[in-house]
DNA sequence: ATGTCGCAAGCTTTGCGA
């Protein structure tokens, strides 16, 4: 099985980019972020076209997540348990809950579609929100490793973090920025500690996965990585390959984030290979 | 050039978010 995470910077400007490279790259199940739509404004027929049935969590112009997927999607779960809100408060008290993550269950394997919030500059408002997000994201897959042991369980998306210095074309440019701050790497790390595993970096160890529309930041390599797929060891069990598609971020009407895709062999876990042999 | 996109509102542009 093979899966994607792509953020898509609005799907309805980018669907045929978004499926001819699903068809052409063979993939079964793609997690999307910022399709910036609801689900009356998806286009669902130009995926159905493709073969891919959609779900999805898309509130208004802003964020919204998606799964795409060839194969059946069951347990749909908007958000995730705990997820924090933000802006001004509802009549209850409470904040609204943006359209940043969702989950889905392919083939017996978990997967959550997150756009983790941007946090704007260090000390807003908004980069608390990121760190709060981010210690619920922590605290909401400890809860759901514990309540289902042994299942393939990943979280993929845009974490809008850098986790090392190489992951940024210039660590100098970033002083004093957000992505790149102890606080932000360590939500990132406690992530890893509570059971998930950067798995990409295993087979690709360097290159970026997004790059700025301004200033040519793309002709000039001036990239950073933010897009992650991260896994529970069982997850990671069943990995055989995975690649960043830094072509996508090429041509015309591009995203300025690339695809990250993994290729699962979903035999390899049981040790019980019922694949047929070729002498 | 603080250099580009995409969106909504309701315009032939502005403001916001990234």
């Amino acid at each position: 099985m093979r899966v994607a995470t792509w953020n898509v910077n609005s799907i309805r400007s980018r669907v045929d980019r978004v499926t001819d490279w699903l068809v052409r790259e063979d993939v079964d199940v793609l997690a999307m972020q910022e399709i910036k739509c609801t689900a009356d404004q998806f286009p669902h027929l130009s995926f159905s076209a493709a073969g891919y049935e959609v779900e999805l969590n898309g509130l208004n112009q802003w964020n919204g997540v998606a799964f795409a997927s060839r194969l059946p999607m069951e347990d749909v779960e908007l958000g995730f348990p705990g997820v924090p809100g933000f802006g001004t408060a509802l009549p209850d008290g409470s904040l609204p809950t943006e359209a940043r993550a969702m989950g889905v269950t392919v083939e017996g394997v978990r997967m959550w579609s997150l756009y983790v919030p941007n946090g704007r500059e260090l000390g807003h408002p908004h980069y608390f929100y990121k760190l709060e997000w981010l210690e619920r994201l922590a605290e909401a897959t400890t809860t759901w490793l514990a309540e289902h042991p042994g299942r393939p369980f990943a979280v993929m998306g845009d974490f809008n973090i850098a986790p090392l210095d190489g992951d940024v074309w210039d660590i100098s440019v970033f002083l004093n920025s957000t992505h790149v701050s102890a606080p932000e790497r360590e939500a990132f790390a406690a992530l890893q500690a509570v059971g998930l595993h950067d798995i990409v970096r295993d087979f690709v160890p360097t290159g970026f996965t997004y790059w700025d529309y301004k200033r040519l930041r793309f002709p000039r390599n001036e990239g950073m990585r933010i897009d992650f797929i991260l896994g529970s060891k069982d997850f990671t069990d069943l990995v055989t390959a995975a690649s960043i598609h830094r072509n996508e971020r090429k041509g015309t009407a591009p995203s300025d984030h690339v695809p990250v895709v993994v290729d699962l062999d979903l035999d390899a876990a049981d040790g019980d290979d019922d694949r047929p042999m070729i002498f």
